[in-house]
DNA sequence: ATTGTTATGTACCGATCGGTATGGTATATA
DNA sequence: TATATACCATACCGATCGGTACATAACAAT
């Protein structure tokens, strides 16, 4: 509910509210499969109100990814401030056990699911998940860069590879979670993963 | 071209040949982002014939899954045929590597990209897809209780968990190959994979 | 109270969706 | 050659898709 607007009718609706309705809803059943009046309902609006607020279709969605990236996927920039490389790749990998069991929400991935495939249409949009899941194993190996240069990560291996490992490690986890994985079965994941994981120590 | 039918005008293409034509529309585009006109376009025969012979769009599908899973994704099988725990998982990850990155086919996997999310029209497909994954992580289970048994597999895990662990890996690999991936980086990860994998001697 | 501005609700747009009815055509049997 | 059978092409079905025109309602400024 912005201040700024102060004349004519104010809007019957918080911005941020009918955002994170239509979030659930893209979240669940993706791009595609998420149809205006799925929205509209989930987001208690109109379809004008949609439009003249968000756009369209897909200012929509790329706003439900921009609140997706702030709220349940949360785990992961507080991950990267962690001390060690250790504790870095321990809390990217619990963070998804447990963001991905967690019942309140649809079950995987946003940035995965949403569109990993679709009609022409959506090229646009499946491109702009591409770049944010490489943003993120970009950021990643930026932060394993410097456990090595700080020395709690060894060089045996790149830090690109090994950035580029734990996000298939935790991509992967996210296809566990839509094949109805317990909360249990993602920890045990998690734990084999990190017992394992190349370069510490 | 089944020989069977004997009377009346015969089929003016080969049922196996447009199924893979269709296959490899349903890999690209998943199943709801293939339209029946991508489809009978690609295949090269018009609708009616389409639903004589596959029933519907639901029908097709399944019956492309199936010889999906016999053709690109045919590293599977012949990987649990191997002699050791670590023979069966270095082809899993070989042979998922490769496959991943061979251009000839749609980027990624059919059997988890075609139908993560969708409109609810689609949820019998899903679920499908899902059993799928899961039988294929079930028979690779079955495969290292064997190994566990002939002693070649540590017993410190069980083979649920492996067999769970590896296919997160293989369908992060998946996922990765969505992205852009090359081919050294996929294999790369797969002898991340390997030479980490826990419980091999 | 009037005016200007913005939001809302409804009804609608052309296009496309998955699926089918129909009529003509090609073949095998008799 | 006559007939039955199955395939093919076209045109169509109701429903839904994303998106919008338009009239009305609710507010702020004057």
């Amino acid at each position: 509910m912005s201040k700024t607007s102060c004349v004519g009718r104010p809007k019957g609706f918080d911005v941020d509210d009918v955002l994170e309705k239509a979030l659930a809803v893209f979240w669940a059943k993706g791009y595609e499969g998420a149809s205006l009046s799925d929205l509209t309902k989930a987001m208690g609006i109109n379809k004008p109100s949609l439009y003249s607020t968000f756009g369209n279709k897909e200012g929509l969605f790329l706003k439900a990814v921009d609140l997706y990236e702030q709220r349940p996927c949360g785990y992961f920039r507080p991950a990267l401030e962690e001390a060690t490389a250790k504790a870095v790749i321990a809390a990217m990998l619990n963070g998804a056990a447990q963001s991905l069991a967690d019942h309140n929400n649809p079950q995987g991935c946003m940035l995965i699911q949403s569109a990993l495939t679709g009609s022409d249409d959506c090229e646009s949009v499946k491109q702009a998940l591409i770049s944010r899941r490489r943003d993120h194993q970009n950021e990643l190996k930026i932060r394993l860069e410097l456990a090595q240069q700080q020395g709690d990560l060894t060089t045996e291996y790149s830090a690109e590879s090994l950035a580029q490992y734990l996000a298939t490690i935790i991509q992967g986890m996210t296809i566990q979670a839509t094949n109805c994985s317990s909360a249990a079965e993602l920890q045990n994941i998690a734990d084999l993963a990190l017992s394992h994981f190349p370069g510490l120590e």
